[in-house]
DNA sequence: TGCCCGATTAACT
DNA sequence: GTTAATCGGGCAA
């Protein structure tokens, strides 16, 4: 059954999470590799802002020699921070509403960036509640634009080191099933499969096809 | 300056 | 399945 949205995954589903897991603080160095890794390396570490957050279980790649990036026609105002060191937080205005936030990877000059797409939320569930109006769990953080909200996030934190408050980011801790496949939303080089998801979340913002 | 369009979302049919 | 909302970046003129 395809099914947009989160309704066709089973409900049972929700207690096989991720709650609990929490590993060291992800610094500089666990950012500075190939973005593909980094991307990998993220589904199921735990990104808190103020203490309100959740375990990733999707994100995208991003690399300033793909046609679908921000950084790939040149540095330019906007884009600036994708071009500055490792670790820091890149965030966007979307269709003129949304903010997103991606993480910069790779080394300074680079311009890549990982899309932080969904999170499991677990940690400051009532203040997200508050700030998006809204009471299921699910769609809280399942949207790049929805974890921002849940988050107050906005283009005020765009710079900002993941490693210092208000941000924290910290390692998974057991090993995850990670699905792949093309990403979402995009028009240029859609066929790439950069994205990467936790297989069978229901907090994804939108399922994977097959496994991959 | 003006115009087009987008790494989205929610509310529709 | 479709579309409106909404606005700043990027580029042409």
């Amino acid at each position: 059954m395809k099914g947009r949205g989160l309704a066709h995954y089973p409900v049972s589903v929700q207690g096989a999470g991720l709650r609990q897991e929490r590993g060291r603080i992800l610094g500089r160095r666990f950012f500075a590799r190939d973005v593909h890794q980094v991307a990998r390396d993220l589904i199921g570490a735990t990104l808190l802002y103020k203490g309100a957050g959740g375990h990733i279980v999707e994100v995208e790649a991003y690399h300033h020699t793909d046609p679908a990036a921000h950084s790939y026609g040149g540095r330019t105002e906007r884009n600036a921070v994708m071009f500055g060191p490792p670790g820091h937080a890149y965030v966007y205005r979307s269709y003129g509403i949304h903010w997103c936030l991606n993480f910069v990877c790779e080394e300074e000059g680079s311009a890549s960036a990982v899309l932080i797409r969904a999170l499991e939320p677990t940690q400051g569930l009532a203040a997200m509640r508050r700030r998006r109006r809204l009471k299921d769990e699910r769609l809280l953080c399942s949207g790049p634009g929805r974890l921002c909200q849940s988050l107050g996030i906005t283009r005020a934190h765009n710079g900002l080191a993941l490693d210092e408050p208000p941000f924290q980011v910290f390692a998974r801790t057991s090993r995850m099933d990670i699905v792949t496949g093309p990403r979402i939303g995009i028009s240029k080089a859609a066929e790439r499969p950069w994205r990467y998801g936790l297989k069978g979340s229901p907090f994804l913002s939108r399922p994977f096809r097959a496994s991959g």
